[in-house]
DNA sequence: ACCTGAACACCGTTCAAGT
DNA sequence: ACCTGAACACCGTTCAAGT
């Protein structure tokens, strides 16, 4: 005993989560039901209700583990810090719808504000930081959720699809003028 | 014939999408279902095919309702479209969440873009005044889902919930810094 | 500690048929 | 033109019981 065998290995948090992941890359945020999640993990969907209370603890789990990759030096400016947010959100399919509809909820999930707000504080007195964060949190949040569902829209051709390229361009202009706006560097 | 008496009533997409915002309002998004929504018509959920090809364009339809309530006057300024776009939003019950999710979809949907970059024209080159759109936009629909959100968690004691008032300045101050950003007025 | 089995109260959607 | 009835293939969640 200690060391799990093939044989008895049992699920856990972080592996739940990760097989979470795996679908809603696959098969989108609306094929990701408890009942396929279980499957995935070869188990019923009443086992995953002892690791999670609900559905949405789940989602919101998920949505800190698509964060948590925004991975960002220490010394990053506030440009870094958001351009970095933004990649994590789109890494994943409905990665910005997850991560937004859960942030209220998410109980460990202040840490995008508190990284803008810490990148800000550098160049800025530490109220204006802290407000600052509050506006560039919400534009990089609804910049991404808008760009991801374009592009989905466009994967079923219900609409051009003017590419990413033009989307990546518009959201640093965003960034710029939010930071020209803020008087920081 | 002509005029529908009362026992001839039938429903029309208006009176639907009406019947729905009602639901939203009392019971929100969650409770918004297919049936429910034909049970307060007096119908079976089946009819409301009849009028709608999915829920999906029920919803777009139904966003479509919340954003045209924004009125604004011919000559407004940026920030008063701004605030009157987050207004109709904030109207709802999960308002922000039900426009958010269907921006790409719903087909007639460019107007809140629009009107921004049309008030916004007004002291910029029209080029300018598209991309400023493209960042204010964002902008109000982010910060509003997340206000709803956290209203939301607040009402079920999960969060303090530390009132409106903060967010409302903290909206104000957030298209003040977009708009000085671009240099518009 | 972790999972199964079975059930409860629902969903969105389709489609023949009614009026 | 607009709606019913019945069905199909699902949902999230609970809970006793197993190991």
């Amino acid at each position: 005993m200690g060391m799990a065998d093939a044989t008895t290995a049992r699920n856990d948090r972080a592996g739940i989560v990760e097989a979470a992941l795996r679908i809603l890359d696959t098969h989108g945020l609306g094929d990701l039901t408890m009942r396929r999640l279980a499957a995935e993990l070869d188990v019923r969907a009443s086992a995953l209700y002892w690791h999670f209370d609900s559905k949405q603890v789940l989602l919101a789990a998920l949505a800190d583990r698509i964060v948590r990759a925004a991975e960002v030096a220490d010394d990053a400016s506030p440009a870094e810090v958001a351009l970095a947010l933004r990649d994590a959100l789109l890494a994943h399919r409905d990665g910005a719808e997850v991560v937004l509809s859960t942030q209220a909820l998410a109980l460990g999930e202040d840490a995008p504000r508190r990284r803008l707000a810490e990148a800000l504080a550098r160049t800025l007195p530490q109220d204006d930081a802290d407000r600052g964060a509050a506006i560039l949190l919400p534009f990089v949040l609804g910049h991404a959720s808008l760009v991801q569902q374009r592009l989905q829209a466009a994967e079923l051709g219900v609409v051009p699809g003017d590419g990413a390229d033009a989307a990546d361009a518009d959201f640093r202009h965003g960034v710029a003028v939010i930071l020209a706006g803020l008087g920081a560097g």
